[in-house]
DNA sequence: ATTTGTGGTTACCTATTGGTTACCAGTATT
DNA sequence: AATACTGGTAACCAATAGGTAACCACAAAT
């Protein structure tokens, strides 16, 4: 998500604007207090492709939002933390959440799917 | 936005699937609790054309978020509100603002603009 | 009669996102 | 020596979202 032109500061736009997008969220919400791995996060998420799983990964690093820790030990190892920023993030996520587990989202999506 | 694949049945997807967007959540917020109509939005938000912002709110409408209220008395006139199921939206629209204002938010809209 | 404002629609084009397939290096396994 | 796994990358293409500009009906104002 290419940034938002926000004239007049609004708070909602600057951070959809940060973490808005089709995956980032979701991402976030799974890692959450966690610590994982490439394959663990596409498992998690078998919509998407690693193509486009590792771009928004970099995004999110870039941003400031995650960590990426290589463990040189033997076999390739990575894996994907929040940062300081990213938790900070963990009540928003945990409101979306919220929101998607109740009966209003459900009948929605049950909606959309006819 | 489409709807998302959701195997595991991840409610932040579910979410995302719903109001997720460039636009919907910024709309949504700036219509909050009042009635606004579509030369006001179009005002509050200077980067979306009306072309983006007439599809957006049909969207919206279509799934029940908002409310779009005709006024035949002279000069054509139409408010858009939040329905109940917008309304249950308000506190994940707060926390998002609420996020955004704060100082991390800032910080990486500064980065960003490098 | 012409102009202005509202709430859009239409046609057209571009930019961005997303998807597929193939491939790669390093290590471990068979 | 060949194969498999991890965590990707590269090239290419298709689909979708978004943007621009022009236009329209209706009403009111000049």
């Amino acid at each position: 998500m290419r940034y938002i032109e926000n004239p007049y500061d609004c708070p909602v736009t600057r951070a959809m604007s940060i973490f808005g997008g089709k995956w980032k969220p979701i991402i976030l919400n799974c890692i959450g207090e966690s610590s994982l791995r490439f394959g663990k996060l596409n498992q998690l998420m078998p919509a998407i492709s690693n193509k486009v799983l590792s771009n928004e990964l970099k995004e999110l690093e870039t941003l400031g939002l995650i960590e990426r820790k290589e463990f040189k030990e033997s076999l390739q190892r990575v894996e994907y933390t929040l940062s300081d920023s990213g938790k900070s993030l963990m009540p928003v996520l945990h409101e979306i959440a919220s929101w998607g587990n109740s009966n209003e989202a459900k009948k929605i999506v049950k909606e959309m799917a006819k």
